[in-house]
DNA sequence: GACGCGAATTGAAACGATTTAACGGGAGGC
DNA sequence: GCCTCCCGTTAAATCGTTTCAATTCGCGTC
């Protein structure tokens, strides 16, 4: 059984001691040629691997860092952990992958469990605005960076998008187009991030000297395919059907859209959609779906990057706040009809 | 720094020894109540977290299972990845997420840190046929479970979806819908599932009395959005245009259909198409996707299931070969024209 | 009143690595 | 030939738990 195998092992079978066979695996350049090459013939031969919890438990630090995210089956937030995943690896970390499905339970649960792996750092798009996780969580000495969340507490880095741009670019698009009568499709409006893109869209209403309470909201109970569905036949049964609705992300964009695919009404002839988030899957979709563009794997990456450089250097470290900006992508589903 | 907390410190604040602590938090039956009582409020003053580590390195046993895929961005592999955590969470357990992104240098990368983790098992979609990372693995110790490969070699589970059946499944409907000139768009052959996805579709043409090699064979390097393009723009500059099109996986498939829209080919008129995993973005693509669906959660939650049944009690394991049936989703796609 | 018993608690020995101060021995200077 | 110095190596302490044999204590039994 190899999985029995220690450093002890190992330095009993290449005659030296055990600090020697740990100076190979951590600093070879203080061993002597010939010793070291016996050492490495006696850990092949055994077939040692490192201890990774005893080392973790001398030093102190892991080489793990956690990523707790509402939903990894929503591409935007694959690739988020695909940047993370890059700078991690980079140096050498692994990645904790944690859905908290917006439930704090699961997810303090899991930060419950990060805590005790001692890991690097956390990143986490918190369920809820309250920074109380945050908080436990830098009080356990877990450094920790708020992912597609501006921190307005001062004790934690950010890495986000300027969502309420996000929205003032949709709508202004939408208007621009000659859309009239507008509406925004949206998830719970307790999601910050929800919030935001609806602040921005009222904010272009009122630049372009309309009411914004004129804006429709449609609001449903997550932000996947399925209640997009839902909220595309709340579209359809409502009276006086818009002529151009803002989704709070792309996937309640396609939903929506198969809906009124299936419903024969003309998209964008009949009814002009914009998504959010620019995943893989909107240029593909039905109708190609215009779609504000968030940069989500260096999103990921940068996040990672920040989580790693505090704890690596937490003296002189100051909190950063990262915001990156949304850019419009034009397709489709949402062009004037002619 | 409540980071610097341990056991010890508790048990000095509760006025016990460490032992009893540790038996609050590990058999909490076995200590009178009161001092239970007292042990909870000293851990809960100091905001004690059990270091991981070291319980990991005295038990030996870790409550992590890893799992290796080729691409987290495929929607297929998210899926698994959450029947995978949905099974692991109900034991305790966290999952860590690596892409191999079909190198087998990164994936055996992975494999190393995840050995030296000792994590509890490994769930892996390994990049090529060579059961050697799975042997490696095994000496090391750490059970594997074949994620979607079904294990030719005895020495480790597998759960696994019979491709060859999913194949014929495809090929027997275009067939059945009266499309005669077949291609097949597929990622690298080197790629078992490929090969059994063709090998299945071969099968149905022989059931018909048609010829096998008859079956156009459309490779690409990679399986995903951007690959289906490349492959639709050589199918689109081919002569003699085939009339159906079998894709090795939805992503090739949603590519190749983003190219034939954009190019004004009828999708299913001139040209069905089926594809394969039947991900949720199936359904909503530009033409509705006919697909042949994986039970992908299952898949994942049954392989957890199995990799942490057989650490629990590695004595009496045998090991279990589950195959899952494909089932053909029909949509738009694949309808015979009128 | 001695004894045994069970329940609750304790103390100490692991687990497998890293780290640091001490050590040995050969080279070089005087 | 002796003293230093330096390089490579070693021995031992340590990290924070779990576990198990040993201990204590109160109490009922004979």
């Amino acid at each position: 059984m190899s999985s029995a195998v220690s450093i002890k092992d190992v330095a009993a079978l290449a005659g030296v001691s055990i600090g020697t066979v740990s100076n190979v695996l951590n600093r070879p350049d203080v061993v002597a040629d010939e010793t070291r090459r016996k050492v490495l013939a006696a850990i092949e031969e055994l077939g040692f691997v490192r201890n990774e919890s005893a080392r973790q438990l001398r030093t102190g630090t892991a080489r793990a860092i956690g990523l707790v995210v509402p939903d990894v089956s929503n591409p935007f937030f694959t690739d988020v952990a695909r940047g993370a995943e890059d700078a991690a690896s980079d140096a050498g970390h692994m990645v904790i992958l944690c859905n908290s499905d917006e439930s704090e339970q699961r997810q303090d649960r899991h930060l419950q469990l990060l805590a005790e792996q001692r890991v690097h750092g956390v990143l986490i798009t918190p369920v809820d605005a309250a920074p109380e996780p945050v908080r436990r969580l830098r009080d356990r000495g877990v450094s920790v960076v708020l992912l597609d969340r501006h921190a307005d507490v001062a004790d934690a880095c950010s890495v986000s998008v300027d969502h309420r741009i996000g929205g003032t670019l949709a709508i202004n698009h939408l208007l621009a187009e000659g859309h009239r009568e507008l509406a925004m499709v949206t998830g719970p409006l307790s999601i910050a991030q929800c919030r935001q893109r609806l602040d921005g869209a009222r904010d272009a209403l009122v630049a372009a000297g309309r009411d914004p309470d004129g804006l429709r909201v449609v609001e449903v109970a997550a932000m996947n395919v399925a209640s997009g569905r839902n909220a595309g036949e709340r579209v359809l049964a409502g009276t006086r059907r818009p002529d151009a609705l803002f989704c709070a992300n792309d996937l309640l964009a396609l939903g929506v859209l198969q809906v009124m695919v299936r419903a024969g009404v003309r998209v964008p002839g009949e009814l002009a959609i914009v998504g959010y988030d620019d995943i893989d899957f909107a240029a593909a979709a039905a109708v190609p779906l215009t779609s504000v563009r968030q940069p989500s794997r260096s999103l990921g990456r940068r996040a990672a990057e920040l989580v790693l450089g505090e704890t690596n250097s937490p003296r002189e470290h100051v909190h950063h706040h990262v915001v990156f900006p949304p850019e419009l992508v034009v397709r489709e589903s949402s062009r004037r009809f002619r």
